[in-house]
RNA sequence: GCGCCCGUAGCUCAGUGGAUAGAGUGACGGACUUCGAAUCCGGAGGUCGUAGGUUCAAAUCCUACCGGGCGCACCA
């Protein structure tokens, strides 16, 4: 639907120039062996390419001299300005100003899809948050919601089709001691006295107490209750799906919905996990001992086997999962996306191992770790214990910090490492917080177009690139230009992170030419030329904000 | 002990095998009679944890070591 964007054409027509002016010079070169890539530096062009280097061993000459033969045979393909040999050995492209000026103009004929891809045919399904519905969402919990969405987000625009799902735990011993939890606090809305000590694993959160007086209001009969442990699985069950619908609610409320919530219980229901025991079992990979059935996963480069069926006849949690997964790929996903939670570290070559144990390709199953996240205060870190009840949910987090700070604090850090989530910064709506940063430079162009608007609603006249020749122009015009490449680029690394520098940049020569240049004062073919850009430019940043889940309010 | 992740400017962090390793922030010095100063412009700040190896080229890949984080149940 979408055509390969311009920046990208071009990038692949250099190459193919390349390509053509090395096979003059040796005999053949595989065309993936040609590089032409984004400068790491200013003033090193638009693209460059370090092909003079790979040739140099072949051709027993200096990079330098196979460069300039290189560059002195290419055409000008119609979008080139100049072509530059440098340092040892690169040559440097400069696109021509007024095929890049282009680009301004297709942003803002296509405000709402600039930036996308044409689809790649392949479908994707990233699991996230899946959080046990025992409690509220937690801070981590909100990382791994604006990581998972953005990826989503940035994957879908780079034309994957992207399915998001929340993976419910909603049928383990969890469930039950949140009963048992419930049936405790229920007994103490009679009057009866807490258990002394507090039964092990149960959960102690003061959520249970209101989860207790909204059961009470709900069944008349609760009264009749008694502590008894055969009423905790159905306690449970209830108590989870209220705090799965409160979960729900509460990633609504952070922009972050799902294609589908995913039923553990369900799962279990459809004796899931017991065919995918009966499949390593028929493909050999399992073995009796010590009253338990073990799976080979040593045969799959892990550290020691370990127990699919315990001694109880009952499941390890890896077979529900193994199911699950299983389950994807069954209904047609060609790559999984898993974003684990900091707990999970030992999980993910058990993981790869009983799925490489049932056939699947290990590479079709990707797991990012979400590090977990310390809260800073004044810069000292917020205490949080989950086990003592005492944690910093999601909900208060955003009772806090605005969603668009929180989410953009999220994802600027890669994923990967643990972060300090600095509070005091997220709260500040100043300088120093780089989402006003951005956000502002949004505004400041809203509020050019709307004094354009009525001072010049007559314009008739027609956009010259040609005199958009000031550096900061330039660079402006080169960063709307780039956008579908740096999503492209983003979706490819799953790395969202990607947007938040690409926007930090863009704004920041946006401010600068702020400063530097004046626009509605100016003759009318300039002012019509800059008008262009900058609308070029707002469309840029709102449709990367989008990609992250952030908005560009147009009155700060 | 084993596994995964991380050591880059005072601090927080980017960095795709390429050129002189970058931002932000802090401290310091400047800029509003202007379409939004929530902004801009300066200079200063580095043994890329250490030592080897691969390569024409290493912060990036490999090995060892040092330092930090997390995880290592017939719990989920």
């Amino acid at each position: 639907m979408i055509a390969e964007s311009r920046w990208a054409e071009g990038q692949r027509k250099i190459q193919l120039a390349l390509w053509e002016a090395a096979e003059r010079l040796l005999a053949s070169v595989p065309l993936e062996q040609i590089e032409v890539m984004a400068p790491t530096e200013e003033g090193h062009g638009d693209f460059t390419s370090n092909l003079a280097f790979r040739l140099a061993k072949a051709l027993s000459k200096a990079p330098v001299k196979i460069a300039a033969e290189l560059a002195s045979g290419l055409p000008s393909l119609g979008l080139l300005e100049r072509v530059e040999v440098a340092g040892a050995g690169f040559i440097n492209f400069w696109l021509n100003s007024t095929w890049l000026s282009d680009t301004v103009s297709e942003a803002v004929r296509h405000p709402d899809s600039f930036g996308e891809s044409a689809s790649r045919q392949e479908r994707v399904l990233i699991e996230f948050v899946s959080a046990n519905p025992t409690g509220p969402l937690v801070v981590v919990n909100g990382r791994a919601a604006a990581w998972g969405d953005s990826l989503a987000r940035v994957m879908s625009a780079a034309g994957y089709d992207v399915d998001r799902e929340f993976y419910v735990n909603d049928a383990g011993m969890q469930v039950v001691k949140l009963g048992h939890a419930l049936a405790i606090r229920l007994e103490e809305l009679k009057g009866a006295p807490l258990p002394e000590p507090w039964p092990e694993g149960v959960y102690p959160g003061e959520y249970v107490r209101a989860l207790a007086q909204d059961y009470a209001e709900r069944h008349g009969t609760w009264k009749s209750l008694g502590l008894h442990a055969q009423h905790w699985p159905d306690l449970g069950r209830w108590a989870a799906e209220r705090l799965r619908a409160q979960q729900e609610a509460e990633l609504l409320r952070f922009g972050v919905t799902f294609d589908r919530w995913y039923s553990e219980k369900r799962l279990r229901q459809e004796g899931k996990p017991e065919a995918v025991v009966a499949k390593l079992d028929e493909r050999n990979q399992l073995y009796q001992a010590e009253g338990a059935r073990w799976f080979r996963s040593t045969a799959f480069g892990d550290q020691k086997d370990y127990v699919v069926v315990k001694s109880d006849g009952g499941f390890t949690y890896i077979v529900p999962d193994a199911a699950y997964h299983a389950d994807k790929f069954a209904r047609g996903y060609d790559l999984l996306i898993d974003l684990l939670g900091p707990d999970h570290h030992g999980h993910l070559s058990r993981m790869r191992a009983i799925m490489a144990g049932l056939g699947y390709s290990p590479e079709k199953l990707e797991m990012l770790i979400i590090q977990m996240v310390r809260l800073l205060r004044g810069g000292q870190p917020v205490k949080m214990s989950k086990r003592g009840g005492a944690f910093v949910t999601l909900a208060e987090l955003m009772d806090e910090v605005e969603v668009d700070a929180a989410r953009w604090f999220f994802v600027e850090r890669s994923s990967d490492t643990p972060m300090d989530f600095d509070l005091d910064l997220a709260e500040m709506k100043t300088q120093d917080n780089p989402v006003y940063y951005v956000q502002y430079a949004g505004a400041r162009i809203h509020s050019i177009l709307a004094a354009y608007a009525s001072q010049f609603a007559d314009d008739q006249q027609a956009f010259d690139p040609s005199l958009l020749v000031a550096p900061l122009e330039q660079a402006l015009i080169r960063d709307v230009a780039k956008l579908p490449v740096v999503v492209a680029r983003a979706a490819q690394q799953r790395a969202p992170q990607a947007m938040c520098r690409y926007l930090t940049e863009m704004a920041s020569h946006f401010h600068a030419f702020y400063r530097q240049h004046r626009i509605l004062e100016e003759a009318p073919d300039l002012r019509r030329a800059r008008i262009e850009l900058i609308r070029g430019v707002l469309v840029a940043i709102q449709r990367a904000t989008a990609m992250i889940g952030v908005s560009v309010p147009q009155r700060m």
